[in-house]
DNA sequence: AGACAGTCTGAGAGCGCTCTCTTGACATGG
DNA sequence: CCATGTCAAGAGAGCGCTCTCAGACTGTCT
C-alpha cells in the first residue's frame, strides 16, 4: 500500500527530504528557512538550491504544533448584513487588514455568526488559541467576546471605539475632529443657521461626531439649538425626513452637516423638493467621502476617512500585541480629511 | 524555568489529559471526540464528562499534521475594491459561504492579492496544501490560480460562470432565465419597444442577460434591433448616459430593461430630466433587487438573485469535492425570481 | 469444552517541525 | 602544549493528535 493517505500528498517535501538532498541535517535546513544568523553562507546556498530543486514549503500545521502560534488572526464581524455591508467600509477596512497581513505572511480568518449558537462556537474557537489574535468590526453592547478573549488571553483590537464599559486596544478616526473641519468649512463659507443630521445616538459615531459639530458651533460664537438637531441612521431614507423635520422646524436654515453621505443625499432630494437651491440657499456637507459623494446633483463636499490606512493599523497593532509580551491597551486614531466639492461653496457674497 | 513556552498556553487540556481523567487511552477520547461508533456508552459518557470539565478543545495543528486536512478553505477575491465591493453582492455571498462553514466547524481564510507579487504567493499558500479548498470570486480571463490550483490537486470553486476556456466547477444564478423574466413581463404589461441597458460584455453576466433578453424578444416576436442596445458597465452613471444614447437612437421606446438596479437609478434619472413618466411611458425593470431599488422614485422592479443559497451552495460543493475522491466537475445553476414593483407597471389601456 | 467470531480498548508509531543541548573544529592565550 | 572560548552543525526529544494493529473480553457454535 502506497503511503497516499486517500488524498495525494501536493508536496511530498519535507525538511528531512530538503536536508538530506543538501546533505545538512535537519537543524540547519530549519535555520536557513527561519532566517537564523548562525549558518555560513556556502551552507546557506546549498540548503536554499535543495529547497528551490524540491519546492519546498513549510507546513504550518506542524511548525504551528511546536511554536503554538497558528499564523492567523480571526476577524468577526457581527453585524446582521445591515450597513456595515451595504456601504464600503467594512469592504475597505478588510483590505487594510488583508494587505499588512499578506506581506507578514499571516492569514485572516473570517467569522460571521449568524445565531447565539454561532457566537458561542466561535467564541470556543477562538479562545481554544486556533488564532493568535482577534479583530472585532462592529460590537455591541453585550457582546461576550471582549471579557471571553481576555480571559483567554488572546490579543485582540477593535475597530472603531468601543461603548465606554469595553475595555481593549482600539483604532479609530477622529470622528469629533471630522465633524468640526465640516462644520468650519461650512463658517467659513459664511453660514450662520447651520443644522446636522445626526447618526444613532447609541453609537459612538453618532456621538462623536455630534459632539464635533457642537464644538465647531461653540467656538464660531453661534452657539447650539436643539432646532437645528435631527437623528437618523445613516441611511438615505432617514436622512430626507430628517432634513424635512429640520426644515420644519427652522425653515431659514442655511447649511447642514450630515453624519453620513447617503444621509446627505437624503437630504439633497428633500431640499430640492422644497425648492432650495444647493449650495447658494443651503449648504451641505456629508461624511465617509463615499461613491454616492460624487453621484449626486451637485457633488457633495464630504470628511474623508482613512479606512484602509486603519486596517493596517489595526493588523500592525495585533501584530505587535503578539509578538511584544505587554498586555498594555493601545489607541490610534486616525485624522481625517475635508474633501471639498460643490455642494458646500460659500455664498457668492455676504 | 516553566514550561510556558514564552506564551501562556490557553488551555492546557490535550487527549492525554482527558485520558487520565477518564481513565481510558488517548486512543478511546480520540474516538468519542470523532464521534466513532464502537465505544461503549459508559465509557462515552465518562470520557464526555472529563472533556466538559477541563474544557478540552483539540488542537487544529495536531489533527491537522495527521489527516493532512487544514479545516479550512481559502477565499480569494482578485478584484480591486471595484464594483463587487460596492455592491452588496459580495459580502452576502460570503455570508452564505461562512454560514455553511460554521455549521461544519471548518474555517474560511480570506485571501486579497494587491499585487502581482501578492498574487504569487498567494498562490504558493494555496498550492502548498494549507487549505483544503479554494473558492475563486471574480476571475479574471488570464489568472493563473485555476490551472496552479488543479496541478496541485486542491478543489476549486468558482463563484459565477467563468470565461470559455477556464475548466472548474461553479455555481452560478441563472442570468439568462432572469433577464428573460423581466423582459417577459415588460411584454405581458403591452410594451413593444423594449430596450436594454447591458452589463460589460466581456463579462459572462453581461453576456447573459443580454442573451436572455433577445430571447425573450425573439419568442414575444418582437425581433431585436440594435438601436434598443446600449452597454453600461453596471454604475449608476453608466446606465444613465446609456439610456441618454438610447433615447438619441430609438426616441419611441416604452419599456427598458437594466442589466442592474443602480443602472436602472440612472436610467430614470435620465428618463425624469427627458419629461418621460415612469411607468406610463417607459416601463424600467433592473437586475440584483439591490436595496437602491426600493429607494428610487418610483421602486424599481428588479430580478432578484438567491445570493446567500449560491454561497452555501459553494460551499457544500467544496466540501463534497473534498470529501469525495473523484474529481468530476460539478455546476449549479440557481434560479432567480421576478420582484414587480411600481417601475414596470402594465399599461393602464391598450 | 474448545474453537471462533465479534466487539471494544490500549499500545505505539509517526505526522513535520522547532529548539535545546551537545559535539566538533578551530583559534587564542597562558 | 593544553586549557579555554567561539561558532557552526547535528542529535534527539517532543508538540498533540490519528490510526493501525494487537490484545482482552464476551458470546456462539460445534
Amino acid at each position: 500500500m502506497t503511503p497516499s493517505n486517500g488524498r495525494d500528498r501536493r508536496n511530498g517535501s519535507t525538511l528531512e527530504g530538503v536536508a538530506t538532498l543538501a546533505g545538512v541535517s535537519r537543524a540547519t535546513v530549519s535555520r536557513v528557512v527561519n532566517g537564523s544568523p548562525k549558518v555560513s553562507p556556502e551552507i546557506r546556498r546549498g540548503v536554499e538550491a535543495a529547497i528551490e530543486r524540491l519546492g519546498y514549503v513549510p507546513n504550518r500545521a506542524a511548525r504551528s504544533l511546536v511554536t503554538r502560534r497558528s499564523g492567523s488572526f480571526g476577524l468577526v464581524i457581527t453585524e446582521p448584513t445591515g450597513r456595515l455591508f451595504s456601504d464600503p467600509f467594512f469592504p475597505r477596512v478588510l483590505r487594510g487588514i488583508g494587505a499588512e497581513l499578506t506581506t507578514r505572511d499571516l492569514q485572516l480568518v473570517l467569522l460571521m455568526p449568524n445565531s447565539p449558537a454561532d457566537l458561542r462556537r466561535i467564541g470556543d474557537y477562538l479562545s481554544a488559541g486556533h488564532v493568535d489574535g482577534v479583530v472585532l468590526v462592529s460590537l455591541h453592547r453585550e457582546d461576550p467576546l471582549p471579557s471571553r478573549l481576555a480571559a483567554a488571553g488572546i490579543p485582540l483590537v477593535l475597530v472603531g471605539r468601543p461603548l465606554p464599559g469595553i475595555e481593549a486596544s482600539y483604532v479609530d478616526v477622529d470622528n469629533r475632529q471630522g465633524a468640526r473641519s465640516a462644520v468650519e468649512h461650512l463658517v467659513a463659507g459664511g453660514r450662520r443657521a447651520i443644522a446636522t443630521i445626526t447618526g444613532p445616538l447609541d453609537m459612538p459615531v453618532g456621538i462623536d461626531r455630534l459632539a464635533g459639530y457642537r464644538e465647531a458651533l461653540v467656538d464660531a460664537g453661534l452657539g447650539s439649538d436643539a432646532r437645528l438637531e435631527a437623528t437618523g441612521d445613516f441611511t438615505q431614507e432617514s436622512g430626507a425626513k430628517a432634513m424635512s423635520r429640520l426644515l420644519a422646524k427652522r425653515p431659514n436654515l442655511d447649511a447642514v452637516f450630515a453624519a453620513s453621505d447617503l444621509m446627505a443625499a437624503g437630504a439633497l432630494s428633500v431640499l430640492a423638493s422644497a425648492g432650495r437651491q444647493v449650495p447658494q440657499d443651503v449648504a451641505i456637507v456629508g461624511y465617509d467621502d463615499s461613491p454616492v459623494a460624487t453621484s449626486t446633483q451637485p457633488p457633495l463636499s464630504s470628511v474623508r476617512q482613512p479606512i484602509e490606512a486603519m486596517g493596517r493599523e489595526v493588523a500592525r497593532l495585533l501584530v505587535e500585541a503578539v509578538e511584544g509580551s505587554d498586555r498594555v491597551q493601545r489607541r490610534v486614531i486616525l485624522a481625517t480629511d475635508l474633501v471639498k466639492r460643490a455642494s458646500s461653496a460659500g455664498r457668492p457674497s455676504p
